[in-house]
DNA sequence: CTCATTGCAAACGATTTGCATACCG
DNA sequence: CGGTATGCAAATCGTTTGCAATGAG
């Protein structure tokens, strides 16, 4: 029922429509940024600042956290990624390639994101579409709940945060 | 085409809720607290601490942004509210009584948004919950694309919009 | 009296920014 | 050289927490 998911990533194109972008806005090139691009547009699934910052350490040892911030800011005024908030306070980055049709299990206690995706509900959606003479770009589908590690803690490690 | 949805809501429930909710943590009552919850829950919109802040005060003059956000957070625990960061870094709250039966075909040309309802697609749902070991609270499915209306118009017409 | 609640100020964590230095063309 | 990119530390902003005072049962 679950599918994983392959995404035909387009790197090259994406590397060069960022370069357009740059030329607008006079940007000079460099090493670390080109990059943390080249590395975050190879991902197909989000990631935080954070994960990526230690990701990116491990081959830019001097990195700091200002350059990922700059970097992933340029992509997303670019349209080279998205940014979204599942939990309170993290904000985390896809690439534009994964942007289609992936659906979200969140729990709203711990935050942990399941990604899942399911050809019947996308074969529903389609016969509504067509009842409602609507054409689908794209579709949005974020579950909320409680995940079983979360329900297994139950009341009482949550009763200390109040 | 559009289909209006009513809510009903039902604060006398959600109130009850709440009272089983506190008698289980041990919390004790208190005007402030009580005061806030009843004033959310009248609310048919998301809200941010913020604004929720300044209304508030206007009828509690010395109240506290904690207390505003302590109060928000057990609404939280107990279901009565969602949070959701629409935009970066800022957290809205919504009663539940507005967050079921959340879905929408949304035009990207004109902006019509339609709500619909299927129950085949919460039923999948709840099976992929299952499998999950997963808590469903609530969901939110958002159809993007173009509607009846402006398939027929054509481009130019919408185009002129942008 | 015994706890829970509250307001305030301080702490916090994610993100941004000012500035001196390193880098690119 | 002139201007952009970077790292660092400090600033910011929304949110949380410690604590002393207040309130409820």
């Amino acid at each position: 029922m679950i599918m994983k998911m392959k995404f035909k990533i387009n790197k090259k194109d994406d590397l060069k429509l960022f370069d357009k972008f740059a030329r607008k806005l006079n940007l000079k090139s460099s090493r670390k940024r080109d990059f943390i691009i080249d590395y975050f547009l190879t991902l197909n699934k989000h990631i935080s600042i954070e994960e990526l910052y230690n990701q990116i350490k491990t081959k830019i040892p001097g990195i700091g956290y200002s350059t990922i911030y700059r970097t992933l800011r340029l992509l997303v005024l670019c349209g080279l990624a998205t940014a979204r908030q599942f939990e309170k306070g993290i904000t985390r980055y896809e690439p534009v390639h994964i942007k289609k049709h992936h659906d979200h299990f969140i729990c709203t206690r711990c935050g942990q994101i399941i990604e899942f995706h399911n050809r019947t509900i996308e074969k529903i959606q389609n016969n509504l579409a067509h009842k409602y003479h609507f054409l689908i770009q794209n579709h949005k589908l974020e579950i909320y709940g409680i995940c079983q590690k979360c329900k297994k803690k139950g009341r009482r490690q949550w009763r200390a945060s109040i």
